[in-house]
DNA sequence: CTGAAAGCGCTTACAG
DNA sequence: CTGAAAGCGCTTACAG
C-alpha cells in the first residue's frame, strides 16, 4: 500500500510537498506537480483516511443516528436515511449509520472517541432525550425533526404544523364539516414523536376554528386491528364526507378498505392525506397530499450540520420548510 | 479531550502501561490499574478512534455498499440495512453506508483510502461487476446474495432455487395445473439480479417437471400500469386457479385487486407467496409464503466477512440458507 | 517554491 | 510488572 513517503521518494520531492500537491494549500511548481502526479499514478496512491482524520481532527463523516420508535413505519424512513446519506456524500461527508437500540449511548459512543464530525438525529421527540447527549459532545448536532424548548442544537423539518392547517383548509373550504382524521397509532404518541403531535394538534385547532366536526382514529399498528378500526369508522354512520389520514400504513390499506365497502373517492368521500411523491408512487396512492419533501428536509439537515461543523458560532437555526399540496383530485366540494 | 497521554500522566504511569491496561494485552498490577481508572473516570477519557485505527491498521468499520436498482422495492431492502448494522455493532464493527450511484466507485472510495476493514454488498446481481473492485481492494467483501461463477468472494443468500420450488411444490401437491406466476418488473430481470433470476428459473423448471401450466406476469413498478397487468392475468378466464407472487410490491396491491373481483382466497384462488413475517405484518399479507429472514441471512454476511477480515486465508464459502414455508392457509386442495 | 521536523493519539516491540 | 522510544500516515508551522 503506498504511502505518501513512496509517493515522495518517488517523484524525489519532500512529503511535504506531496502533501501542498494534494490540498492546493501551498503553491507548487508545475514542473513538481507533473512528477507527483506520476508517482501518484505509478504507485495507485489514496490517501489514508485515518491519518488525515488524526492529523486535520476532522473524519469527514457524519454519525446518522437511527433510533427508531418500534411501531414506526419502516418505509417511510428509509428514504430520510438514503437522502442524508446522498446529501452528505455530495458535501465530501461518508455516513456512519448508528442504529444502538439507545440512541444516547450510540451518540456518546461515536462522538466520544471521535469517529464522526457531527450527528444526524432521527426520529425527533417533544423532549427527546438524546439532546443532552448532543450538547454533551464536542461534536455539533442537527435534528431531522423538531423538539419542543429547544434552542441550542439546529433544527429543521416539514412544517407540520401548517401541513395540517391546509389539510383541514382544503377540505373545509369544499364544505367538508364532518371529518375522520386518522392519525397515527397511540404506542407514537406516547413516545411522544414531533411530527405526530404537531400534525395532530394543528388538524383539531384548525378544524374546531373552521367549524369541522372530528372523528379522530388512532391507528392500530397490527393490520388486522387497523381493518378494524378504520372499518368502524367508515361505518359508524354519522355522516362524514372526508377522510384526513396521516398514517401511512393506513393509507396503504385504504384503497382495500373502500373498494370493500363500495367507496368511491371523491364520489361518496374526499380523501387527504401526507406522503411522499416516491411513496406514492411505490404503492397506489392516488390521493391530494401534502408532500413533505424528506429528500428536500434532508439535504438541508445535512448543509446545516456541514455549516455548523465549518462554524460552530454561527446562530443556532430552526427551519420549518413549506409544505406543498398536491391536487390529485380525490376530493370534490359538496 | 484527555488523551491516553493525560491519563498517564494523571495516574503517574506510562503511556505504554495506559494502553495495555486498556487492551489488556499484558498483565498490569491492581495498583496501578486502579489508578489508571481512577484517571480515566476523572479525565472522561475514550480512546480516539482514528488514532487506534492508524496504530493497528484496523478501523472496525465495515462498508454497506447500498447500490440500488432504480425498480427495486426500497421497503424491504431496507430490513437488510437495518440488520446488517445491527450486527455488525454486535461484532464491535461499525458501519459506513455508501450509497454511491456507482457502487463500484462506492467500493473503491471506501477501501483504497482505508476506511473500512471490508464490505458487504447488497443487491448483488448474476454477473456484478462491483466484484472486481472488491477483488481489487485490499480488504476482503462479502455478498448479501448470490453471482455466478463467483468462487473468490463469500456470499450468502435465502436459497431462492429452492425456494421457488418449494412454492410451486406446495400448490402442485394440493392438485393445482394451472398457476399464475406473478414476478419482477423486466427491468429488474435486465438489471441481471439474482434474486429474480433464480426464483423464476427454479419456478419454471419446476412447473415443467410437476405438470403445472404457468402465466407468467412481469410487474410493473408503476401501480396504475402494475393494476392493470395483474388485472388481466386475474381476469383472462383460462381456469388459473392458484397465484404464486414473488414480486413485493404486487403483492401489497393484492388484497384491493382481489376484493375488486370479489374474488376470495383461499376459496376461488389459492395464493403463495415469498415476504418476511416483519413485512408482511406491516402490510395486511395474509397469505402463506415463503420466509427470506433478511435479519438470517444479514447477520450470517456480516459473521462471513468478520471471520475473513481476521482470517484472510480461510477457504471462501457459499451459503444457501433453508428457506421455511410459512402456512397461513390462504391455499386448498383442488 | 521547497524541505526537515514536530505533532495528531494511539500501539507495540524492546529493554529492564 | 513497567517505561522509553519508535512507528502508523498524514499535515503544518518554521525556516530557507
Amino acid at each position: 500500500m503506498a504511502t505518501i513517503s513512496d509517493v515522495a521518494e518517488y517523484a524525489g520531492v519532500a512529503r511535504s510537498t506531496v502533501s501542498h500537491a494534494l490540498s492546493g494549500k501551498r503553491p507548487v511548481s508545475s514542473a513538481t506537480r507533473e512528477r507527483i502526479n506520476e508517482a501518484i499514478a505509478a504507485l495507485r496512491f489514496t490517501a489514508n483516511a485515518g491519518a488525515k482524520a488524526l492529523a486535520l481532527a476532522k473524519t469527514s463523516t457524519m454519525g446518522l443516528i437511527v433510533s427508531y420508535a418500534p411501531d414506526e413505519f419502516a418505509p417511510a424512513r428509509m428514504q430520510y436515511v438514503l437522502a442524508v446519506s446522498e446529501v452528505a456524500r455530495d458535501l465530501e461527508y461518508d455516513v456512519l449509520m448508528v442504529t444502538d437500540a439507545d440512541g444516547t449511548a450510540g451518540i456518546r459512543r461515536v462522538t466520544e472517541s471521535n469517529r464522526v464530525d457531527g450527528v444526524v438525529l432521527l426520529s425527533i421527540k417533544r423532549h427527546d432525550d438524546r439532546l443532552a447527549s448532543v450538547l454533551a459532545a464536542r461534536q455539533p448536532g442537527v435534528l431531522l425533526g423538531i423538539a419542543e424548548d429547544n434552542d441550542v442544537v439546529d433544527s429543521v423539518d416539514t412544517d407540520f404544523a401548517e401541513a395540517g392547517r391546509m389539510l383541514v383548509r382544503h377540505l373545509a373550504d369544499q364544505g367538508h364539516r364532518r371529518v375522520i382524521f386518522v392519525t397515527f397509532p397511540e404506542q407514537l404518541f406516547a413516545q411522544d414523536l414531533g411530527y405526530v403531535w404537531r400534525l395532530r394538534d394543528s388538524v383539531i385547532d384548525e378544524a374546531a376554528k373552521r367549524g369541522v366536526t372530528l372523528t379522530i382514529v388512532y391507528d392500530d399498528a397490527k393490520p388486522a386491528a387497523r381493518a378494524e378500526v378504520l372499518g368502524k369508522a367508515l361505518d359508524d354512520g354519522s355522516g362524514n364526507t372526508a377522510l384526513l389520514v396521516h398514517s401511512a400504513a393506513a393509507l396503504v390499506d385504504l384503497p382495500l378498505l373502500l373498494s370493500e365497502r363500495g367507496i368511491s373517492v371523491p364520489r361518496d368521500l374526499s380523501v387527504v392525506s401526507l406522503f411522499g411523491e416516491e411513496f406514492g408512487a411505490m404503492f397506489s396512492l392516488p390521493f391530494t397530499a401534502i408532500e413533505p419533501a424528506p429528500e428536500v428536509v434532508a439535504a438541508r439537515a445535512v448543509e446545516l450540520l456541514a455549516a455548523r461543523i465549518a462554524d460552530p458560532s454561527r446562530p443556532i437555526v430552526r427551519e420549518l420548510i413549506e409544505p406543498v399540496l398536491i391536487d390529485r383530485g380525490s376530493t370534490r366540494a359538496i
